[in-house]
DNA sequence: TGTACATCAGTGAACGCGCGTTCACTGATGTAC
DNA sequence: TGTACATCAGTGAACGCGCGTTCACTGATGTAC
């Protein structure tokens, strides 16, 4: 193992022969190594404008060690997409966990999301990030991965007995639309300055009344009866005007 | 004027002696194609691996000829922010032009939307790829930019006479909502297949009936008060729980 | 209108640097017997 | 347990390349008289 002089550079993976680890763990560690490496550079860049051989430096190991943990930054970059979405999907598990009255389940959800995004901070902004930007190869990567999300939201909200009658397509709808408002919301946090929590008050008691506002309309929509198209101007809002 | 035999390299601004032509018109020409150049490349990259190098010789100028217009990279991508935001401004004026009910109001909305967003692809996707990603200095610019869309579309809510009492807060919380789900109808057109009109047409019905939900929950919304804080548990939505 | 000089958009050579990828290698860990 | 050999994570030199930026330049356009 090299001995790097750079302030950068991350605590080496020192091989300790007196301490028994297997070579597949002491191989993983350097792998995780590079991942952590990668997640931190992206600071204030995108993945794209990052270099294997930054991130090799940044891990400890020297440019040609990072082709024994993947073929190039792409395969990484997806490989940060899958840790990503695990995290992700861990959060989802827990918001499902309970059931309450629609104001109380607005503000629970949008607490497990302040608290997911505090927690895994790198992960969001990796998403947040990539998300729309860059590399073709990541972004499709993530935008399935968010419709999968969305689908499965919306197969939670079929559900709910007030739900019970509205076609999946309208379904859909909703549920893409909450899910875009947690996007915009961790968006939200992760721009606000981590050291002025009455700013993250602020975005917590936006992303309420935008979700309340949300729910409010949903007792006075009329379900459309299929995915049919060509109804337009059938339908005329009884709301405001 | 330099032949450049690339097959990427824009067509020259040849120096005609024989019409007249100012040298500052030339001038201005040369920018616009180092700023045109800079939008075509970014159909699978971000800003920030585009290098200086590249944007030139797409323009048809030398490397060395940029700083002439640039200082560098950055700028030139500052400039970008300002000619897109330039263009949505435009797209907000016939926007406001309609007065309607509220479904044909979104239906309006929606369509102007679409419209723009086809015919200044560029502008939106550079706006789209770079609003979350990369280079610190334009992410701050769009954000900007982007919050006083929603600041000028409060005002224009506030007129509406059945907003007249919502708080300033609940109006920005509207128009935050409003705003984003345009965002996030722009990315969706410009993510589709340009040889897909179903697929589009699919994106503003979902689009539209985003809106209309939204409008339905506005009646029903109870105006708070002010922006103080401490109302947590004050209020119980009567919608479904 | 003609001449002499100033301006300045674009040129082209040169620089040092970090990049991705190749290759033959080292030496600790793992395995067969 | 001990020995002989295989495996393979990480090394280090080397390559050709595109990068941003510097510099002195050219020659058409612009201006003063």
């Amino acid at each position: 193992m090299r001995h790097n002089g750079s302030m950068n550079a991350r605590a080496a993976i020192t091989p300790r022969p007196s301490i028994a680890i297997t070579r597949s763990e002491r191989k993983r560690q350097t792998r995780e190594a590079l991942l952590e490496a990668a997640l931190e550079l992206l600071e204030d860049r995108s993945f794209g404008s990052l270099s294997l051989r930054e991130v090799a430096r940044s891990a400890g190991i020297v440019p040609t060690g990072f082709y024994r943990h993947f073929d190039g930054m792409e395969e990484l970059g997806l490989a940060l997409v899958d840790e990503s979405f695990r995290t992700l999907r861990q959060m989802i598990r827990s918001a499902r966990a309970g059931r309450q009255d629609t104001t109380n389940a607005i503000r629970a959800s949008v607490a497990i999301l302040v608290r997911h995004v505090h927690e895994h901070r790198l992960h969001f902004r990796f998403i947040a990030r990539e998300r729309s930007s860059g590399v073709p190869a990541l972004r499709r990567a993530i935008h399935n991965e968010i419709r999968l999300f969305s689908s499965e939201l919306a197969i939670d909200l079929a559900r709910m007995p007030f739900l019970g009658d509205w076609s999946s397509e309208d379904l859909h709808m909703v549920s893409g639309l909450l899910v875009d408002t947690m996007v915009s919301t961790a968006e939200a946090i992760l721009d606000a300055a981590p050291d002025d929590p009455a700013a993250e008050r602020e975005i917590v008691r936006m992303a309420e009344k935008r979700l309340l506002l949300i729910a409010l309309g949903v007792p006075r929509w009329r379900p459309s009866t299929a995915a049919s198209g060509g109804e337009r101007g059938e339908r005329r809002a009884d709301g405001p005007s």
